[in-house]
RNA sequence: GGACAGGUGGCCGAGUGGUUAAAGGCAGCAGACUGUAAAUCUGCCCGCGCAAGCGUACGCUGGUUCGAAUCCAGCCCUGUCCA
C-alpha cells in the first residue's frame, strides 16, 4: 500500500542526495525541480506538456487562488488537480511569500496579514487558520506553513522577531492542518525556516520546527536580495540543522548555478519562476549560460537555442525564429522559450540524480560551471 | 490658378521668443528578473569626447531681436477644398 507520504534516498554523494519522494498522486525524483504554476497555471505552457519535460510535481498559490477564482469556488468544481487538468502532486505556497512581496497592500499582526487585494482593493485576511482551510479546499498534496518572508537586509532584531512569529504561526498552521483530518490523511505538511543570514537564528528556527515536526522542511528567506554568496553561506549550515531523512526545501530559488550549488549542500527540492518568467522575456538557460534572445546577434542564427537540448523547441525552431518571435511580442515566443527553459532545468535536475547516483557529482558539478558561467575551476 | 491647413530628431507627435539637444509614444541597442501585482521593469538612443564641453539641428534662403523650432518676407514641398 502507498503511504501518503514517503521519502527515501537511494544514494549520497558528498552531501548531495538523490532519492524519490513517495505521494498518493505520484512519485517524486529528487532532487527535483518544481514549475510555479502559482494561478492554477504554468503560465504559457498547457499541463501535459509540462509533464512531458519531466516535472513530477507543480506549485500553487494560496493568495493569488483565494483572490480568483476562489478557494471555495476550486473546492465546489472538485478541486485543483481536475480544475487546471494536473493530476499528479502539487505543493501549495502558504501566502508567505505574499507579506513580503506586497508589502505595501498588507498590515501585519499577531494574528495574521490583512491583504487589499491587488485585484480590486478588497481586503482579506490571511491567518495560518485560513492558509490551511485554503490550502485544504484546493486540495494541495504539499501544504507549506504560513511564514513571513522578511528581506535579508532587514536589522538582525527584526529578522529575529519575525523568525519567532514564524515560528508560532508554524505551530498554528501544524495545528490548523491536522484539524482537517481527511484532507490531512492524504496530504503532507512542510515547516519553514527563517532566520536570514544568522546560523543561531536558523538553529532556533529549525529546532523549533523539529519539535512542532513536519514531513519536509524548507529554507525560507533566501535568494530575496542577498546574493549567491551570502545564500551558500548559510546553505553551508542550514540544511545540516534539518534532519538528514527528510526532504529539504529551498524556496524560491534559483538560477541554474544556484540549483547545482544547493543540490551540493544538501538540497532536494526547489521551485522558481525564473525559467517561466524569463521565457516570457526572452531569457533563455542553456549548457553554455543563459542568452537574450532579444539581442540583435541572435536574428540570422539559424542555430537551436541549445545544440545539446533535446526538447521540442530546440529540435524544431531557429534562434533566428525565437529572436523574431520575441522582438514581435509574439504569444508563441514565450510558449517555447518557456517550454526550452523548463526543459532545461528538469534535463539539469535529471544530470544531477544521475551524477549523484553515480557518485560524480563533484564532477558533474565542475564541468557544469566550467560551460555555464565560463570558469575554470 | 485660388483658399485654407501643414512641413520638428529613423517613424508618429508635443512645443509657438530665452529654463529646448527639443515632452511623450513607437522602432532600435543593451541590462535586470530567484516561495510571480511581471507576455514585466530599467538604462541608452544627433556627432565627437571618459568628462566638463564643443559642433551641428526643427523644409530652404534672408530678416527682426541681446536671444528664433517659435515672429516677419520670399521660395520649395505636402494635404484638403474651390475653379
Amino acid at each position: 500500500m502507498i503511504n501518503r507520504f514517503d521519502f527515501e534516498i537511494a544514494a549520497k554523494d558528498g552531501r548531495a542526495r538523490t532519492g524519490k519522494l513517495t505521494m498518493l498522486r505520484g512519485e517524486i525524483a529528487t532532487p527535483a525541480f518544481m514549475p510555479v504554476g502559482t494561478a492554477a497555471t504554468v503560465k504559457a505552457m498547457k499541463p501535459e506538456s509540462v509533464r512531458a519535460l519531466g516535472a513530477d510535481i507543480i506549485l500553487g498559490n494560496t493568495y493569488h487562488l483565494m483572490l480568483r477564482p476562489g478557494a471555495e469556488r476550486v473546492a465546489r468544481l472538485g478541486g485543483l488537480h481536475g480544475f487546471m487538468n494536473w493530476e499528479r502532486p502539487i505543493l501549495t505556497d502558504s501566502g508567505g511569500y505574499q507579506v513580503m512581496s506586497l508589502a505595501d497592500l498588507r498590515k501585519l499582526t499577531e494574528e495574521g496579514v490583512e491583504f487589499r487585494s491587488h485585484l480590486d482593493g478588497s481586503k482579506h485576511l490571511l491567518s495560518p487558520e485560513r492558509s490551511m482551510e485554503i490550502q485544504r479546499l484546493l486540495g494541495s498534496d504539499i501544504v507549506m506553513a504560513f511564514d513571513e518572508c522578511p528581506r535579508a537586509d532587514r536589522p538582525r532584531d527584526e529578522i529575529a522577531a519575525s523568525m519567532e512569529l514564524s515560528m508560532r504561526w508554524a505551530k498554528r498552521s501544524r495545528d490548523g492542518f491536522d484539524s482537517g483530518e481527511e484532507h490531512a490523511a492524504r496530504s503532507a505538511l512542510f515547516g519553514i525556516q527563517q532566520g536570514a543570514l544568522d546560523e543561531d537564528l536558523r538553529k532556533i528556527s529549525a529546532d523549533k520546527l523539529i519539535e512542532i515536526g513536519f514531513d519536509g522542511y524548507a529554507v525560507g528567506g533566501l535568494a530575496v536580495g542577498e546574493g549567491q554568496e551570502a545564500m551558500f553561506g548559510v546553505l553551508d549550515y542550514a540544511p545540516q540543522q534539518l534532519p538528514e531523512d527528510r526532504p529539504r526545501y529551498l524556496m524560491g530559488v534559483g538560477k541554474p548555478d544556484d540549483l547545482v550549488g544547493a543540490v551540493e549542500r544538501g538540497i532536494d527540492m526547489f521551485d522558481c519562476v525564473l525559467p517561466t518568467r524569463s521565457g516570457r522575456n526572452g531569457q533563455a538557460f542553456t549548457w553554455d549560460g543563459p542568452l537574450n534572445l532579444r539581442n540583435a546577434r541572435h536574428a540570422e542564427d539559424t542555430d537551436p537555442l541549445d545544440l545539446r537540448c533535446e526538447c521540442p523547441t530546440c529540435c524544431t525552431y531557429s534562434r533566428a525564429y525565437l529572436h523574431h518571435l520575441q522582438k514581435s511580442g509574439e504569444i508563441l515566443g514565450a510558449m517555447l522559450v518557456t517550454e526550452h527553459n523548463l526543459a532545461f532545468y528538469q534535463a539539469l535536475m535529471r544530470a544531477m540524480r544521475g551524477a549523484i547516483a553515480g557518485g560524480t557529482f563533484a564532477t558533474f558539478a565542475a564541468d557544469f560551471r566550467r560551460d555555464y558561467l565560463g570558469t575554470t575551476d
